[in-house]
DNA sequence: ATTTTCATGTAATCTGTTACATGATTAC
DNA sequence: GTAATCATGTAACAGATTACATGAAAAT
């Protein structure tokens, strides 16, 4: 099982989709941690399947082929509660960091620093925008742990940190280079 | 070209190198958001080498094969610069995150929050260590824009950021799990 | 009319991890 | 003597991206 088919079993303890609502329900808010692309989600859910771990009920579909709307089964929500409380490993991808390694010693410093003042008004926006999914959040009573949303919640508090933390760095950075 | 290439590009501004320092280079400061082993490196040198953007001197090895040290070349220096300023691709992939989304729907709460707390607990470990990284960066001046390990210093400052708000959410996290 | 959304798949390619394979020197 | 460090490679596998392929319904 790779972290891939966690990730969807994860996905589906909020209710059954097809393969194309998942790969909607990554991007927000988890797309911010982990993402898929449909290409990689619709081969895991048979794999998932055969396993046993969801099932697939078929339908008409739009295209030319049947729509399977795919449900947690008791032996997944069994794999699921499995994998959570083990320790995650941590595997870095992160370019912004790699480039400021070699930032200071880069030619044009000037074009280094528009870089990162790009970085951080992006971090800028993101963090409007999850201000505004915030509240909404927090009226519908996602922040309260019992709620089955609450996840959603945590994973935005996360991500709210990230983007300061982002803003604040790209922010000192950029002045650094521009002196 | 791969990131990794230009992983390697950017560390041999920091001065040649072999398969194996870069190896080790790699890491610190940088393995805490881009992290490669030989078994990657190795063949990517070689690439690196037919592209002409870095040049390999053999000597005598402690093993069966020449030892290769390699510089960086006027080509491999004009490809980095280009590559710097672009913006960064964001490949995230954080299971912590991942995992959070699923954790109030778990069935054992205290595991998750135990999870958590290791969480918190690694992260406030990685900031001591962080914390002596950087009064010996300071000593050495690297803190300053035009050395020319100032990449290293600001990596290490979100590193930093990053661990403290890693910590600061997952002692959230771990609190709400246990009420 | 054209684009977007819904909906599912495969193939080719690229990237990354784990394991295999060799062997000298130095530290404990 | 045993383990760690230095040093370089390959092979097999797993994971992820990009491109190819089809087609209805709804929105612009």
């Amino acid at each position: 099982m790779s972290t891939l088919g966690f990730a969807l079993l994860s996905l589906l303890t909020r209710g059954p989709a097809t393969g194309y609502q998942l790969t909607r329900r990554m991007q927000n808010p988890i797309g911010h941690f982990w993402t898929a692309n449909h290409s990689q989600i619709y081969p895991e859910l048979a794999r998932l399947s055969e396993l046993g771990h969801v099932t697939a009920t078929e339908g008409a579909g739009p295209g030319p082929r049947a729509k399977k709307t795919y449900s947690l089964t008791a032996r997944g929500r069994e794999a699921l509660a499995d994998w959570l409380p083990k320790p995650a490993a941590f595997q870095p991808r992160n370019e912004v960091a790699l480039k400021a390694y070699a930032a200071a010693c880069a030619a044009d410093r000037s074009r280094m620093a528009e870089l990162y003042e790009q970085v951080a008004a992006d971090a800028a926006a993101a963090l409007a925008a999850f201000g505004e999914e915030e509240s909404t959040m927090v009226e519908h009573g996602w922040d309260d742990i019992s709620h089955p949303k609450f996840g959603n919640y945590a994973v935005l508090q996360l991500g709210i940190g990230s983007q300061r933390n982002l803003h604040a760095w790209a922010t000192w950075l950029a002045s650094q280079l521009r002196q």
